[in-house]
DNA sequence: GACGGAATAC
DNA sequence: GTATTCCGTC
């Protein structure tokens, strides 16, 4: 019915797409084994067995055989097959399933995320409850992983039938995994791009199933696509199937009207019929040991049905996933890769957090109280989590000051507080690291975007990639949790949710352990996250903090609580006994006089920012001048101007202050 | 059968 | 980076 370009797009472009597999420009593995096990054709040597996600190869040396001629290897067999699947064990894309032979399994925790980064998480402020009901996949049950569409998920009649689910693009895939190198190979590399190419839907296909869907996924596959595309492309839970590109939603971020849950994110009482998406059998697929859930059958309607790749789908297991992720450590290093992933947030005025919730281990099943493992840390309703969008995002759409959000604790000062209970009285509302953590890490991005992290003179990193220099992993421990069954992981994944936590706890400790850190705190003494974290690291002695006067905004009112004034090792009063460091002194006054100013003339954010900049590029020029400013926007002349006046002014009255010390 | 190191190809 | 190939070990 429509062009292949718009119509379904069942399966995933990413699974074929080169940039999804960097380093790899043909079709993985466990795409391709994906791709056989949703095909009836194919039952008889690979099919889903047992737990979700769980499959076996009946036929080893037919999967091997189909596999070989994907890839043009003709000498495959399933020695080698099954070495490559080995490999994905260390990727967590795949582990055996002990004591089954031929049985493999599916960490679709990894593949999801992954593969989606794109999902905005945002409205899953809802709560989906991370123990996900199980999916009842009897042997031979259908689940359809990849291939499905908004249509499939809204009929279950069909579902279960219709080989038709995969697009045309898909089905050519298929089609592709079948043949030989003759021409599958090339057919397979090239259409996948292609989208436009005539559709030949082989199987069953025909019109409803590969029905309409919410434009190409390709569309959203740029990891830094904007909400707009993320909500075009999800179409709103009422229309999955909505097109048409919608002129800058006013309700992009975090709308509710997009989340496919009620406003509250708790499960009333017995109100998991709601709550249950219908998950994959990812989630089930690392029941383990936290989770000790219990499967309700009932609770979706689709749920026996299937999991697909299906945005909703996705949407929801991510959401889903996301809560649980959090209560079983998923490293936010994870999130870090996807800066438009933004993390469900509670938005709870209410509450108090007890955080610790979200703390490692002791998970409380039926219990939300992993919403609170993504507080928000600041009082404020602001959207911080806004997703970056650097450059692309139009600015009158961004009506956000970007902020930092205090930097994680500190293994140490996370033991101290995030402990059970926490008390960290509500001040580090975080408790919750993990929460925190992430949505640190999509401030991270932000605060690049604002031009306020790369600094450093250097090239245009900036917009490169719009991200910080975040050393990430591929690795991504969404399982903390991972089956009894699952192969020997677990040391490596304990180290790094350990590091994880560390990434983000010493971030906040850094923050919160220097009270007289605004201005001179260097990285100091952090361990192991420097080299992890460079672009959070507490703004540079030469740059201006991130923004508003340094007063105000640096320092999250969090953290607040005691003696840390940035500039707090020194008196208050101006007039102290101390000498405060010229530039210090600077600040402040600068401080004083830029509230003053603001109050009387309510300039706006940017205006502010600049004055800022200009402020403490004043500062690093007349004092120390340290490093050079970042080579950012251009102050609008005027303001300039004023400050350039206020500056002088301030600066020669310091200096004389100065003097006396 | 399963695992994983090492070298290598792409 | 993702396999493929070999191969030794359990």
């Amino acid at each position: 019915m429509k062009p292949p370009g718009e119509s379904g797009f069942a399966f995933p472009d990413w699974a074929y797409k080169p940039e999804s597999s960097p380093g790899s420009r043909q079709i993985q593995l466990w795409h391709f084994i994906l791709e056989l096990l949703r095909k009836e054709e194919y039952q008889g040597v690979i099919a889903w067995q047992g737990d979700y996600g769980e499959f076996v190869i009946k036929d080893p040396d037919e999967v091997a055989r189909l596999w070989g001629a994907r890839k043009c290897k003709p000498q495959m067999n399933y020695d080698k097959l099954s070495r490559a699947l080995r490999y994905y064990y260390n990727k967590r894309i795949l582990h055996k399933t002990k004591g089954k032979r031929f049985t493999y399994k599916f960490n679709f925790n990894k593949l999801v995320l992954v593969n989606y980064p794109f999902i905005d998480m945002g409205s899953a402020g809802s709560g989906v409850p991370q123990s996900a009901p199980p999916v009842p996949t009897g042997a031979g049950t259908h689940f359809r992983f990849p291939p499905s569409t908004p249509s499939d998920v809204l009929s279950p009649n069909e579902e279960l039938r219709s080989p038709g689910v995969f697009s045309t693009v898909a089905r050519r895939m298929a089609r592709g995994s079948v043949s030989d190198c003759s021409d599958g190979t090339s057919v397979t590399s090239e259409i996948e791009e292609g989208g436009g190419g005539g559709g030949e839907e082989r199987a069953s296909g025909g019109g409803g199933a590969g029905g309409p869907s919410g434009g190409g996924f390709r569309s959203i596959l740029h990891p830094r696509l904007s909400h707009e595309s993320l909500f075009r492309m999800y179409g709103g839970p009422g229309n999955p199937a909505h097109p048409p590109p919608r002129p800058a939603p006013a309700h992009r971020v975090h709308p509710d009207p997009l989340s496919p849950f009620p406003v509250s994110p708790l499960p009333g009482p017995g109100g998991a019929g709601l709550l249950a998406p219908p998950l994959s059998p990812a989630l089930s697929m690392t029941p383990s040991s936290h989770l000790p859930y219990t499967p309700s059958p009932t609770l979706s309607p689709m749920l026996g049905s299937h999991f697909s790749f299906n945005p909703e789908d996705m949407k929801r297991y991510l959401q889903a996933h996301t809560q649980s992720v959090y209560n079983y450590h998923l490293s936010p290093r994870a999130f870090l890769h996807y800066p438009n992933i933004v993390i469900p947030q509670p938005q709870r005025p209410d509450k108090g957090i007890n955080a610790a919730a979200g703390e490692r281990g002791a998970e409380r099943p039926g219990l939300n109280s992993h919403h609170s493992a993504l507080p928000h840390p600041h009082p404020h309703p602001h959207p911080l989590h806004h997703p970056l969008h650097l450059g692309e995002e139009p600015p009158h759409l961004s009506p956000f000051k970007f902020k930092l959000q205090p930097p994680p604790l500190g293994r140490k000062q996370r033991e101290a507080q995030a402990r059970p209970g926490s008390s960290s009285s509500g001040s580090l509302s975080s408790a919750s690291g993990l929460g925190s953590s992430v949505s640190f890490s999509s401030d991270l991005s932000s605060a690049s975007g604002s031009g306020l992290v790369s600094s450093s003179s250097s090239s245009g990193s900036l917009s490169s990639a719009g991200l910080p220099k975040i050393k990430v992993e591929p690795i991504s421990d969404i399982e903390s949790e991972e089956e009894v069954e699952v192969t020997d992981i677990s040391d490596e994944e304990g180290d790094e949710r350990e590091e994880d936590f560390d990434l983000f706890y010493s971030q906040q400790r850094r923050e919160q352990q220097q009270p007289n850190g605004s201005a001179a705190a260097p990285p100091a003494d952090d361990d192991l996250d420097e080299d992890v974290f460079k672009a959070p690291a507490p703004p540079p002695p030469g740059l201006p903090p991130y923004l508003g006067p340094a007063g105000e905004v640096r320092r999250p009112p969090v953290l607040k609580s005691e003696p840390g004034e940035p500039a707090a090792p020194l008196p208050a009063s101006p007039g102290g006994t101390k000498c405060i460091p010229l530039k210090l002194r600077f600040k402040r006054r600068w401080s004083e006089d830029q509230r003053m100013e603001a109050s009387a003339e309510e300039s706006d954010d940017k205006k502010v920012r600049a004055e800022e900049q200009e402020a403490h590029r004043g500062v690093e020029e007349n004092g120390e001048g340290e490093s050079p400013p970042p080579a950012s926007d251009c102050p609008p002349p005027l303001a300039q101007r004023r400050v350039s006046a206020e500056l002088h002014r301030a600066t020669a009255q310091l200096s004389l202050e100065n003097n006396d010390c």
